[in-house]
DNA sequence: TCTGGGGTCCTAGGACCC
DNA sequence: TCTGGGGTCCTAGGACCC
């Protein structure tokens, strides 16, 4: 026997959030849905009809609707009848509604995502064991060494997987599978939704290079945007271009692997294990909020993100010592402070005294939108308890001295 | 009536150390 | 008196992804 050829999958729920919610809600099977936003009165009507009617039992007609939102939120996800409409991810709820007014609009609920998430990810392993999480919607898979995981180059056990998938959840999704995951992430995209494609390396010049070069994992709106000043559509024209030419235009890093995605060359492992690099909460305001004039408020968002983000950090066993800010004014504009402390913390009053001190190093005469706490370089907590053990007497007492100064802090506003 | 809430990685300059 | 260079950490911003 040879040895085996390598054989990625890329597995991508369809639609996710809709899909799920529609478990919920069949009554609303085929008709436009989009999920996004967040307001609180629409929201609890929602609740409230759930508890006297059962979730099946509502009447399409009691559902709210774009046309009656107002607010700042985005789509997250929109169901396949809703994107004929033109709306799809990203996409404002306001400008979504000019274009689709009578779509069903119904709140996000990650608790409920992340269920099936988890149900999803338990069946895949059960049959494939080297699985990659990208997310609650997507994971790569290392097919080589899983039985089947060669026949007709994958896609034996790329219908398997979905069926177990299918039947765990009652939830499709779509697989590519190909010799790496840059191509089989473009190879999920194929056929969806619930469909199953397989790329081999013969098959690049034929099925990769007619694409946009937009659709390569890693090139965003400003990459294709100045590809496109180059007279460069296709991931064809950017494989004819040299490696000496890319770098020119694109630096030594990204000119580089430009190339190399070009010409479908990926060696990237499936990996197993991440630990997390940073950890923030963040939230846009219903209106603009100023620092001075609406002081109070702002003060207490602030305090409120603190202690969810400590909670966070406790809750899944992290302490950080990079604290830091995230502001966005009004023209939408941002800017981030942060500042790193001496010791490792998860503790609401450091982090909020730390960010406290970053805001005071940022322009606050024009009005904010946006509100976001930061913490990062972060470490198991048990880690870091080891790693300070034995630190030196003077530091310690220099944390009791910035706890206590959070009275200070909080006069900011 | 624009534009959410998580994240990751890269770059680039300055400080500081050897 | 001058001339280096490498390495690491910190900070700010930006591109990109789900």
């Amino acid at each position: 026997m040879s040895a085996p050829i390598r054989r990625i999958a890329h597995l991508d729920m369809d639609a996710f959030y809709a899909s799920v919610e529609l478990l919920r809600y069949p009554q609303l099977k085929g008709l436009p849905v989009v999920i996004g936003g967040g307001r609180r009165a629409a929201d609890e009507a929602l609740r409230a009809l759930q508890d006297e009617r059962g979730l099946a039992g509502i009447p399409v007609e009691a559902f709210p609707v774009l046309r009656d939102y107002t607010g700042r939120g985005v789509i997250t996800t929109a169901t396949y009848a809703a994107r004929q409409f033109g709306v799809g991810s990203a996409l404002g709820l306001m400008k979504a509604a000019r274009l689709c007014p009578q779509a069903i609009l119904l709140p996000v609920d990650f608790d409920e995502y992340r269920k099936y998430s988890r149900l999803f990810k338990a069946t895949i392993l059960e049959i494939a064991p080297l699985m990659e999480d990208r997310g609650v919607d997507e994971v790569y898979i290392d097919f080589t060494e899983v039985p089947g995981g060669q026949r007709e180059g994958g896609r034996v056990l790329a219908r398997l997987i979905q069926k177990a998938v299918f039947d765990r959840t009652g939830l499709t999704c779509s697989i590519g599978v190909a010799p790496n995951k840059l191509i089989a992430k473009m190879a999920s995209e194929f056929n969806k939704p619930n469909g199953i494609s397989v790329v081999h390396e013969a098959d690049l010049q034929s099925l990769i290079w007619p694409l946009a070069c937009r659709r390569i994992n890693g090139i965003g709106p400003k990459a294709d945007e100045k590809l496109a000043r180059l007279h460069i559509h296709t991931i064809g024209d950017l494989a004819a271009q040299s490696r000496e030419w890319l770098i020119e235009h694109f630096g030594k890093a990204t000119g580089a692997w430009m190339h190399e995605a070009a010409n479908g060359r990926d060696d990237r492992p499936v990996a197993l294990e991440s630990e997390p690099v940073s950890i923030s909460r963040e939230t846009t305001f219903d209106r603009d909020l100023h620092a001075v004039r609406d002081r109070a408020e702002l003060g207490a968002i602030f305090t409120a993100l603190c202690e969810k983000l400590a909670g966070d950090l406790q809750r899944k066993g992290y302490v950080g010592k990079t604290i830091g800010i995230k502001l966005r004014y009004d023209d939408f504009k941002g800017v981030t402070r942060d500042q790193t402390i001496a010791h490792y913390t998860a503790d609401a009053k450091t982090i909020r005294h730390t960010a406290g001190l970053c805001l005071k190093r940022v322009p606050l005469a024009q009005r904010l939108r946006l509100l976001g706490v930061r913490v990062g370089s972060l470490l198991k907590a048990a880690e870091a308890r080891e790693l300070e053990s034995n630190v030196p007497v003077a530091h310690t007492v220099s944390t009791h001295l910035a706890t206590d100064s959070i009275a200070a802090t909080d006069q900011l506003f």
